[in-house]
DNA sequence: GTATAATACTAACGAACGTTAGGCGAAGGA
DNA sequence: TCCTTCGCCTAACGTTCGTTAGTATTATAC
């Protein structure tokens, strides 16, 4: 095993654990044990606990929020917001996880203010997007903003059921439910 | 001060700690270093820590939802949600941050899996309720269980935007979101 | 072959944790 | 008056925490 797949595993176990318990109910020690490494080892490849978690977030996390957004490709609004949340169903369980604890982060469940407020930016990025990607569609409407707002609130819900409560919603579904709100298109 | 007058300003503390810092990172110590009492106070009144987190989901949380389904009485279905939102802003400090604990444990971020099954059940029958009362008023619709999830997943959303990131939201944006929704009532 | 760096470990540090033993003073009924 | 109960405390128990000092093993470079 090379040092750069110790590094990786440690990882894994630590989004499983921080998921699981918490930064404060997670210890270096039980994630050294599900490693079956040592317990300094962790030490070498991260600087402390609070370092590891940042990474997951600052790295792991934001990585995978930018891979989704790039790999869209319909052209359709509808089928655009579909897929978007429908292709959560089939991320991987890492990314799963990574994902649940930066929601978790979010909602400032976990995390310091630090991160909250990288999470805030970035938010405010994807609300304005968000406008961008669907007013073009609802020319003439008077809610407009209304809509977005909704649509944003939707989609954030259908998102975390799937995600933090591990539920599955179909195609279909997703895809009646985001065209009830985008009704004017 | 009374006995009672300790054991609630005990809980009211713990509840601020658990949801700054979660289970894990609150400690009986902190808790009676806050409420200015010593620390075996804290076992005369709670069993243990344990015992003093979950009368809070149990009793408190589980009384604030009951509460608030009690007190209301819109006869128009959209005034009637628009409502239930809307209050949450006028929500007590505790209250609130009750509420936000009560989501926590919701989304399994906290609590132990007893505390999740409670969950499960209120929101099987939450969900049976808002069939009862929308459906009413979308006769003839093809897509009326379509409508009533949408509905779900928007009111999830703005309580969430409400008590977990303690966002202020006008009466008229929530009526206008409700709307959106039950356009076909 | 020998020095250097990277990878791994055992063992321990001090601090903080949940919890409890045991005692103190005031209040109230006998 | 004595004795029990209640509300409250100081002090400590044993355990676990994050973190590090110090050392062994291996691979690479010269």
């Amino acid at each position: 095993m090379t040092d750069t797949d110790l590094k990786t595993r440690i990882k894994e176990v630590a989004v499983d654990h921080f998921n699981r318990n918490g930064y404060y109910g997670t210890t270096i020690r039980n994630i050294a044990k599900d490693v079956q490494c040592s317990l300094p080892m962790i030490y070498y490849y991260y600087k402390n606990k609070k370092d590891l978690f940042d990474e997951i977030i600052k790295k792991d996390y934001f990585a995978l929020l930018k891979r989704r957004a790039e790999q869209l490709h319909a052209d359709n609004i509808i089928d655009f917001y579909t897929e978007f949340v429908y292709e959560l169903n089939n991320l991987s369980s890492y990314d799963r996880k990574v994902y649940r604890l930066g929601i978790k982060v979010y909602l400032s469940f976990d995390g310091d203010e630090e991160l909250m407020e990288i999470m805030d930016e970035w938010e405010k990025t994807l609300v304005a997007r968000h406008h961008q990607l669907v007013r073009p569609h609802l020319q003439g409407a008077d809610n407009d903003v209304a809509v977005v707002r909704t649509l944003i609130h939707l989609l954030e819900n259908l998102i975390e059921s799937i995600v933090v409560k591990n539920r599955f919603h179909s195609e279909e579904e997703i895809r009646e439910e985001i065209a009830i709100v985008l009704r004017g298109c």
